[in-house]
DNA sequence: ACGATTTTTCAAAGCGCTTTGGTTAGCCCA
DNA sequence: TGGGCTAACCAAAGCGCTTTGAAAAATCGT
């Protein structure tokens, strides 16, 4: 069923049918009433791409992950990520485009095609290295878009969402050092990758701002996996001065570390503390009464939520100063922390 | 640039340049190079509302997830699936539309309105459930599809990709029982989905040949999350005759067995074994020289290639029979699992 | 060299919608 | 009763592409 048929079904023409959908004021409540049930009768919706060539406008936001890093990894988040931005989406008439760049292909032709074909209406960044490429050069092709996240070294202004990374790590060291501890290990995530920078950045200035040194023995930087958690921790607790608390990248780097402290015939929360930073994704929850592990908090499903909405925003309104947005943790408390053991 | 201008630049008409960009044999080698040159150079891709509004084709596969589950559980899976998909998609020209639909809202209106706005060729079927009304639906609708899985009580023919949930079951069961292991525990998914219905039925089929009988106390059926593992597995390790082996649902499930088992201060391999399905998700690697867990693998992310090489088969040629695929999994020996305790 | 083919190019229609720039119908007031 | 409004509707153009059916150009055989 096409517009065509459903005016001729009705003895209307296209444009009171196309206008009394849309909601247009010129069209009496009694036809509107009368089109919007034929048009669900017959199950009537409008073809895209012909109200797409039309409107100049697709509906549609561009989602473009690369998994061109060394092991191809998803990163874990993507999936509630998603969960929260499609919510926003489809509330509001928008769709969602995957796009998937094949490792060794060039993620910039993604975008610039993405952009002649006018296939999106914008899309959003995903994980921003510290001098983020994409952010100037979509700037410059005009497509609209938002950052999930920040860019440090970036200097022209553009729309994002970030949890304050420096901030959480801040606190969750302060944490560990209210605690007794002074040998604190990161395990942080890739550091080209801004969040980790950022969260280093954090660790580090709780660390000088109580008069400790930082020691690069202690800090670690790879690709979020159990296996990372498990191997590093590992070898630092074999090291001649191991130390007493981790501050883990993400729930999943915990789980390992925290098999490696168990390996190790320790106690979390005893013998060794950990923290971690949670991004409460639905399948790994710790939100127990009393959580498994301290963390900092932070739904990225919720951000995802948020991002879409900004996005939005922008889209309508064009000629925006760009919105900004940053998110600040919580920072609860769990089994796997506690004081530092004497001696 | 759109063709119209880029025709003009090159003093042809746009049947011609439409044509050379297209592939067709009835232009000059001469002219199609020239042709593609201005393309590229002009950074000229093809409008996709007008591509699709003259084709009838939307080049573009939809993926439907639905969160509407208890917790809005977001499958883990799901990232590494769809970067598999993706892959085969992107490199055929195809894109992927992700709808999510929100708690308590109609799956099946989401899948009329793909088909009325025919916005995608085909979409994909995810997580069926044993008596699946999506299938009929869209046998019913016209709009072609592949299941991620397989309907049991589903009599008309569709076309699937599955991995043989049986089989594995049964040979992890087998395997446990070869080990001197008498009372096995399943942690399994939610049984009214397929897969872990097929499950059951291969870890039953399995006790019931070695002439055990299945005890409704040693099985439950839970969201794969970790919380569920660690749950279960403490009532089953506190029960007046525990279980000597475990098999989980999946990684995330057999990480909270482990913490269960650990912290009744046992020791996993030894006074219980431990076996899981493995996804092969690439934040979760249990690829040790020897695996963290015995385990039954397939990767879902090769499965999403496969799965999306049939679905384009599929779609360009509409009256094949639908293709069906069963993937048998790898049973992997790790340190997770050893011989029945004595007594 | 000239009609018959084959190769290469083209003009124009059509895909299904939105939107511009009307026209017609209905109403009010003098 | 008729001129001036407003409210309600409509015909047709146009979005950028593909594709049909025809024309022009090049090639061929005799």
């Amino acid at each position: 069923m096409n517009l065509k048929e459903l005016a001729e079904l009705l003895g209307l023409s296209q444009t009171t049918v196309s206008r009394a959908l849309n909601g247009f004021p010129e069209v009496s409540e009694k036809t509107r009433e009368r089109v919007q049930r034929a048009a669900k009768k017959n199950n009537y919706a409008p073809n895209t791409a012909a109200r797409g060539l039309a409107t100049g406008r697709a509906f549609m936001i561009g989602h473009v992950i690369s998994t061109s890093n060394q092991n191809e990894t998803v990163n874990p988040v993507f999936g509630d990520f998603v969960a929260g931005v499609g919510e926003i989406y489809s509330a509001n008439g928008y769709k969602m485009m995957l796009s998937v760049v094949p490792p060794h292909e060039d993620e910039y032709q993604v975008y610039r095609d993405l952009n002649a074909q006018s296939i999106v209406d914008a899309v959003v960044v995903h994980s921003p290295c510290i001098d983020e490429g994409r952010i100037p050069f979509l700037s410059e092709l005009g497509l609209p878009f938002i950052v999930h996240g920040r860019a440090s070294e970036c200097e022209i202004p553009y729309a994002w969402l970030d949890v304050n990374n420096r901030s959480a790590f801040l606190r969750a060291t302060d944490f560990l050092h209210d605690l007794g501890h002074r040998r604190i290990a990161l395990l942080n995530g890739l550091e080209h990758m801004d969040f980790a920078h950022r969260r280093r950045e954090g660790y580090e200035s709780s660390l000088v701002s109580h008069g400790l040194k930082v020691d690069n023995e202690l800090i670690s930087s790879h690709e979020m996996t159990e296996s990372y958690g498990f191997e590093r921790t590992s070898e630092l607790l074999r090291s001649e001065s191991p130390p007493t608390a981790i501050l883990a990248a993400s729930i999943v780097v915990a789980f390992g570390a925290r098999r490696a402290v168990q390996a190790a015939g320790k106690v979390v929360g005893k013998d060794v503390s950990i923290v971690t930073h949670d991004d409460c994704l639905s399948y790994l929850r710790n939100n127990d009464p009393v959580p498994i592990f301290t963390a900092t908090k932070s739904s990225v499903r919720e951000a995802g939520r948020r991002l879409a909405a900004m996005l939005l925003q922008v889209i309508e309104n064009p000629d925006m100063e760009p919105p900004q947005e940053l998110l600040e943790v919580e920072l609860t408390i769990g089994q796997s922390t506690g004081p530092a053991p004497v001696g």
